[in-house]
DNA sequence: GGTTGTGGTTGACAGTGTCAACCAAATGAG
DNA sequence: CTCATTTGGTTGACACTGTCAACCACAACC
């Protein structure tokens, strides 16, 4: 079926079509793998497999996210036994969060499919420009977060 | 309160950053302006200004949305008097969108805040960063676009 | 005329984002 | 130490977004 390619000169159509199309291949990727995890759910997988002191609110910060949603998640992924909670030795208010096995494995291989997302979304890009759009985004991430 | 920046290196956490920051800032400065619309009716009124022969089903396709998305999106456009729908003369399954005096009224509104938006996320950029930023992520939906 | 395709509607549901109320432990001031 | 305040986390509620499948009416084509 012919589609037609779109491309905008605004920034935010740009932006929604850069995101929508991002959430899509990811998804179906995902989905290709056999992985039932949203993508919300991987995100906080992933930074709690990156450090191991990390804690309900760490994740919230680090993502931004509000933390009703991240205590949500985090009780999804314990219950896929994927991570496990355990006392935090210095707050006895909070749990430390520690991937299991079975969640080191799911990220191992979400690690490969971001990569394969990555990679299909970039191979069209010349030599740096990869480089130069994570600045560009970053900066103006920054730009929003400073407000 | 002391908020800590976090520039990703990774595609995938600079695009979540990134869109996240872009969404919470529109929809801030949508809600600043008094506008009580969802950014998906705000596009999709931008769609309806723009073309004056469009459809639902060409918004569809220019949004790359759902049709039952649009449908719903653009019966909540007819409720709040935003739009009109007007029989195609070219088809009698389909009709026609146009904005009534009041959409378009919203819908300058709305361009200058989609333009502060912007103004604010690339304040920081340097001059060539933002046609740069477009081309490139223009580049990369396309890539997914294509499969 | 009948078959097949297309524009649009509806129902249902999963996922995402946000706010407010709340509890319990930590922290800091007096 | 004690009390007030702050912080980590949970829960409920709700709006917005995205997707799928069934369905109807008209179009298009043989």
């Amino acid at each position: 079926m012919g589609f037609k390619h779109m491309s905008s000169s605004s920034l935010s159509e740009t932006l929604h079509q850069l995101t929508h199309a991002y959430k899509k291949q990811l998804r179906e990727t995902i989905k290709a793998h056999r992985i039932a995890l949203p993508v919300t759910h991987i995100r906080a997988l992933k930074g709690i497999c990156r450090n191991p002191e990390c804690t309900a609110q760490s994740i919230a910060q680090r993502m931004q996210r509000d933390k009703a949603q991240i205590t949500r998640v985090v009780n999804e992924l314990l219950q896929a036994q994927l991570i496990i909670k355990i006392d935090n030795p210095n707050d006895r208010r909070s749990q430390l969060l520690r991937p299991t096995p079975e969640g080191e494995k799911i990220m191992a291989q979400i690690n490969t499919i971001e990569q394969q997302t990555a990679e299909h979304m970039t191979r069209q890009l010349q030599s740096d420009d990869l480089t130069t759009f994570i600045r560009i985004a970053n900066t103006m991430s920054d730009s929003v977060n400073r407000s």
